[in-house]
DNA sequence: AATTTCCCCAACCGCGAAGTT
DNA sequence: TAACTTCGCGGTTGGGGAAAT
């Protein structure tokens, strides 16, 4: 069965609208409505194809558009949720009202995504970025015996066949010969590992509380003080959260059906990292506490001291902060992590 | 002041799901 | 049940403004 087109593309306006055509809408939807958008333009007047007109109404001209830059609180709901749902930019959009699954999916990109990455923090599986990490912990290993290395071997033992890793080496080789610093990243493990105790016990305050999303949202407390606050949507249960024909019904074990939803060229850039871990560090299935000292590959480490999310900040870079400080992942300052971004 | 580069976001495109005939 | 239509979603693009040089 072929596809067939959404309208006859001859003589149909593109590009931005114009203040008349948008007026045109607005006053035909209120007129009429917006039944079948097809006929829609060519009722109202309007050389645009029918789906057009329903993304510029849906996206900017329906009257309970919110418009201006995003609530802190929103921000945290929309990691929340992205760290669950992944891509579901609709489902995402339905909890934040007045924003829209476009509006959501561009501050996604531009804005949050980014700082994820800054902070070592793979945006799609919400977990640390392994093939930092891993990097790492295999270049100290091998520098710290100071033979000649064949970074190309090297990545290959270990299955990281990428340009942009080897191109991470070379600059953290680079660098590496600049500095002469032999015990920097020992060092960093031993700190991680003093800290080990503070962190197991942070995690578990966490792990409480990002076990049951819907409440935890429910309780942002900086949400509660603001009465037309987004924040004033509440989850009472997980049905009401989620769309149950649309997602599965066990829905904390939502780790292995994201898995399935993850790109199919998630490989191409990543280390696969174990989905059964999110970005707090938590064993969803086992409820057992995620050790970073434990780990090879981890330098993970949290400064966070309160878990919970009430607080305010009024730029960027204290919003960078904040997240810095409630997810740490102690990524050298030798690499480059921009090259990866 | 002029030019280049970077970044944001509105809008488009293609696809799949759902609905209709 | 097949063929077709319509809708909505997610990925991507490119124009324009801001920032940097």
């Amino acid at each position: 069965m072929g596809r067939s087109p959404c309208c006859d593309k001859n003589g149909l306006k593109k590009g931005p609208w114009t203040p008349e055509e948008d007026h045109k809408l607005i006053d035909y939807i209120q007129k009429h409505g917006y039944g079948n958008w097809r006929t829609l333009p060519k009722n109202a007047g309007l050389q645009r194809c029918g789906k057009s007109c329903r993304l510029r109404w849906t996206n900017y001209l329906r009257p309970d558009i919110k418009r201006g830059k995003f609530s802190f609180e929103e921000e945290e709901i929309i990691i929340q949720l992205h760290s669950m749902l992944g891509n579901k930019w609709s489902v995402i959009a339905a909890r934040l009202p007045g924003r829209t699954d476009n509006e959501i999916k561009n501050y996604w990109n531009t804005h949050i995504r980014k700082r994820l990455l800054r902070m070592g923090i793979d945006p799609v599986t919400h977990s640390p970025r392994l093939d930092l990490l891993n990097l790492s912990s295999i270049l100290s290993s091998s520098l710290y015996n100071q033979s000649q290395i064949n970074i190309s071997r090297l990545l290959g033992v270990n299955s990281l066949v990428n340009p942009e890793l080897l191109k991470l080496a070379t600059s953290f080789m680079s660098s590496r010969r600049q500095n002469q610093n032999q015990n920097f990243l020992l060092t960093n493990v031993d700190e991680n590992q003093l800290c080990s105790s503070h962190v197991q016990n942070q995690y578990q305050q966490l792990m409480q509380s990002s076990h049951d999303l819907p409440t935890q949202v429910q309780q942002l407390p900086a949400c509660s003080s603001l009465n037309t606050s987004p924040c004033s949507i509440t989850f009472s249960n997980e049905a009401e959260l989620m769309n149950m024909d649309q997602f599965p019904s066990n829905f904390s074990d939502f780790s292995d059906w994201q898995g399935d939803a993850l790109p199919s060229n998630l490989t191409e850039d990543y280390v696969p990292v174990p989905p059964n871990y999110d970005y707090y560090g938590f064993d969803q299935h086992s409820q057992t506490v995620m050790d970073p000292s434990l780990s090879d590959t981890s330098n993970f480490q949290s400064n966070n001291s309160n878990p919970s999310f009430g607080f305010t900040a009024s730029n960027e870079d204290e919003r960078d902060s904040y997240c810095s400080n409630l997810l740490k992942f102690e990524i050298p300052d030798l690499f480059d992590v921009n090259d990866f971004m």
